[in-house]
DNA sequence: CCAATGTCAGCATAACTGACATCA
DNA sequence: CTGATGTCAGTTGTGCTGACATTG
């Protein structure tokens, strides 16, 4: 990372845009704070619920690491924790009532943010950054997986 | 963040992509490692030597902080802290020889993987995404300040 | 027996707050 | 005196490693 015209940066940048809008806009709607964590396991759960290992997984952090952010996510109320019928020892992490909620608000934050946008830059050009965000950029380097 | 559509989680996805190449690029040519917030510290650094203080403005964290970071960065061998000429008390952060060569290295590896990216996804696509994230998003919604 | 999972405990990192001395 | 800076000390949050019991 290094000064103004690298992209790198640039993606950083406009990444911290985004967030600081939906933060922003999260709040005034009385939503809690989340952190970083907490919005990637928000991010990374199914509508079915996911496994905390598995959430783990995905994200890339150790099963501990997750055990812990979703206990605090539990007692925000915005998921809830149940045995999973399917297995005996295992667990599911689920959306609750007001979960689901959390997660509409925020879907109606990007919206609108994304529509600021293109009436500032234009929105050809937003369904352009899009597409070329979404295109096939090839392999990430990954870091060997904790755990 | 929520699922893929959703342009703040594809912009940070691709942030990683690069800041993985990045490191890859870098700990393959013998860097060492740098954290976070290491990068960020080596980031806004002025060619000239930047205070502690001025950085932590910058960045957003405090003093403390960043003189810890400086710290680190010091033992490493990449920059070296000394006394501001113009003031009294106050202190310079400013790149080694060896944080300079470090500096020249990410740049050539900016180079490469922007290349190769051109390469896979094609040269316009890349130069447009460039302008796109350089324009005019508008005001960041910022946190206040620590300290 | 083995692999995956959840869980308990302790440690390391990195930021924070608070307090204070120094200097323009 | 005041404001900015550097610095010392203590606290907190978050993820890590290690160890272990349970389940299939």
């Amino acid at each position: 990372m290094n000064k103004g015209e690298n992209l790198g940066r640039l993606l950083l940048e406009r990444f911290r845009w985004f967030d600081g809008r939906l933060r922003a806009s999260l709040t005034a709607a009385g939503w809690p704070e989340l952190t970083y964590s907490q919005s990637l396991v928000f991010a990374y759960l199914d509508s079915e619920g996911t496994r905390p290992s598995e959430l783990a997984r995905r994200i890339g952090v150790t099963r501990q690491a997750v055990h812990q952010t979703v206990a605090d996510l539990e007692a925000l109320g915005l998921v809830r924790v149940e045995p999973d019928p399917s297995h005996g020892r295992a667990k599911i992490v689920a959306l609750t009532d007001a979960g689901r909620d959390n997660v509409r608000a925020a879907l109606g934050a990007f919206a609108k943010i994304e529509a600021d946008l293109a009436r500032r830059i234009g929105s050809e050009e937003v369904a352009s950054l899009r597409s070329t965000l979404e295109a096939d950029w090839g392999p990430v380097e990954a870091s060997p997986p904790p755990d």
